[in-house]
DNA sequence: GCCTCCATTGGCATAATATTCCAATATAGT
DNA sequence: ACTATATTGGAATATTATGCCAATGGAGGC
């Protein structure tokens, strides 16, 4: 991946719908040339898709929650069920394993509280061999880009 | 926003650059009336925009940090003086107020661990009004979906 | 310093897609 | 049941993507 590259990697993060002629014209590059080299990109993985950006609020889910987990036991086995069964819930959006004493940390979406709570209760405990659950709660967004900075 | 609205934001969450009228089949409308329900969630600001996701390792940025900032004041001033600042720095992708002890919740990428502690040293503490930091790595990626739940 | 080879580029023709308009259809309120 | 309003589907047109081929440029060898 060259300067080039990441130039036409940053612009797809700006706007990923744009089309290859203004992609190609922002970059100095020719259609032809500018669309291999986003294809390149995506056959090579660098470029793992694209995504609209949807204002959860007015999708009808308005919180968002970061809640840290912790397991009982690290046996290869229960990290194994843990992490299959977090990322069948649809309600989580990411999950990290992280350094620090918690293992995990999850960003949810959820409705309200009472459907965070439901969440915790029939999402979160029914998998079992969690030690613990730290949540925290979005107030506000100061900052939210995709756009990777300058290398 | 309807249920179809709703199907139309989940098909383009999976896949952003979906052709109109491979959208407009998936949820069951001729393209005409499909691209002017995408046109007004665009224009009503449901959908923000469309983004590139990009394997970070490969751009060159391997390196993702979490990191929670506590503010030694919290002043009207101090708050907005740390928020503006925050939101200029590059390697912030994310930046969110949070309930609980800690006040933000940053998301950080970086080179490598050198280039972390250049970032804490450089952007973050010459901020100023910072109380304490506290740095969390991310190991590995459990999941990651930009695709809503169903409501 | 020149030449050769390989990767990358630009332009053109064609195919696919988006966009706009209008008539038809469906929906909600009275 | 009737009217007003919003939403839909289809066809014509404008944009855009795509694939091919000749031309260009740069790195390494002589």
């Amino acid at each position: 991946m060259d300067q080039k590259d990441r130039q036409i990697v940053r612009a797809l993060q700006r706007d990923a719908r744009m089309t290859n002629q203004d992609l190609a014209a922002e970059v100095n590059l020719s259609p032809s040339p500018c669309l291999r080299r986003v294809r390149n990109l995506e056959k090579s993985g660098a470029i793992r898709g694209y995504a609209a950006l949807v204002d959860e609020a007015a999708y009808g889910l308005p919180v968002t929650v970061f809640v840290r987990v912790s397991l009982a036991r690290h046996t290869e086995e229960a990290v194994q069920q843990f992490e299959a069964a977090v990322a069948r819930v649809d309600q989580v959006l990411e999950c990290f394993v992280m350094t620090g004493v918690q293992d995990y940390l999850l960003r949810v979406v959820v409705a309200d509280l009472p459907d965070y709570e439901r969440f915790v209760r029939r999402r979160l405990h029914t998998i079992g061999g969690i030690a613990s659950i730290d949540t925290s709660f979005v107030y506000g967004v100061v900052k939210r880009t995709s756009v990777l900075p300058v290398v």
